[in-house]
DNA sequence: ACCGTGATGTTCT
DNA sequence: GAACATCACGGTG
């Protein structure tokens, strides 16, 4: 029941509200886990001060310029990662940054890779939550419609838009209320 | 609970 | 060489 290359070809405002409620799943050798998403911001392109994208296409940012339904991974502060899906069709750069999810199978996983054993403390935060979930710069372009990593449909929750986290430096576009959460 | 700070490596100017 | 879509830790209340 993974979603559809269609799910992800949709504008970044859409993709991004609808992610919340998603399970996220990874498929790794040293197992399966996943989580439901509880929060995600868009990023939007040539419009969007906040996004990597704004100052036009760089070898980092070529995969968020390709179709929706891949992954864009970066390294931030020399030492998360951060993951994204990219949206809508080729050329149109915008991305969904993954925040924060509610953890579902692995647990156990997620506590070994994290180091940590409670359960606020696996995936509440977009370096955390990579993590536990395996994710390094090797999954920079990976398929979400393949078997390594992908989403499937999971709960309907109800979601509140405020605005993005950590931004201060995009002026205008740090107003935007393109940061969605789960209302609880 | 909140605040301040240090860690760390790419990317882009 | 600065900036960075963050986290963990230690301090104070």
């Amino acid at each position: 029941m993974k979603l559809p290359r269609e799910f992800y070809l949709r504008d970044g405002l859409t993709v991004a509200r609808e992610l919340v409620g998603k399970k996220i799943v990874t498929n790794l050798p040293e197992g399966v886990t996943s989580g439901i998403i509880i929060e995600t911001e868009a990023y939007m392109g040539a419009i969007d001060a906040a996004a990597h994208t704004f100052r036009g296409k760089t070898e980092r940012t070529k995969i968020f310029y390709g179709a929706g339904g891949f992954v864009y991974v970066y390294l931030i502060y020399g030492m998360h990662i951060c993951t994204n899906v990219v949206a809508n069709v080729e050329n149109v750069p915008e991305a969904v940054l993954i925040r924060a999810l509610r953890p579902v199978d692995g647990v156990e996983l997620m506590k070994i890779r994290r180091g940590k054993k409670n359960l606020r403390e696996l995936c509440s935060g977009p370096g955390k939550l990579s993590q536990a979930l395996g994710i390094t710069k090797n999954f920079y372009g990976e398929d979400l419609c393949g078997e390594k990593i992908f989403i499937e449909p999971a709960e309907t929750l109800r979601v509140a838009a405020t605005k993005r986290i950590n931004i201060d430096y995009a002026g205008e576009a740090a107003d935007y209320p393109w940061r969605f959460v789960a209302a609880d």
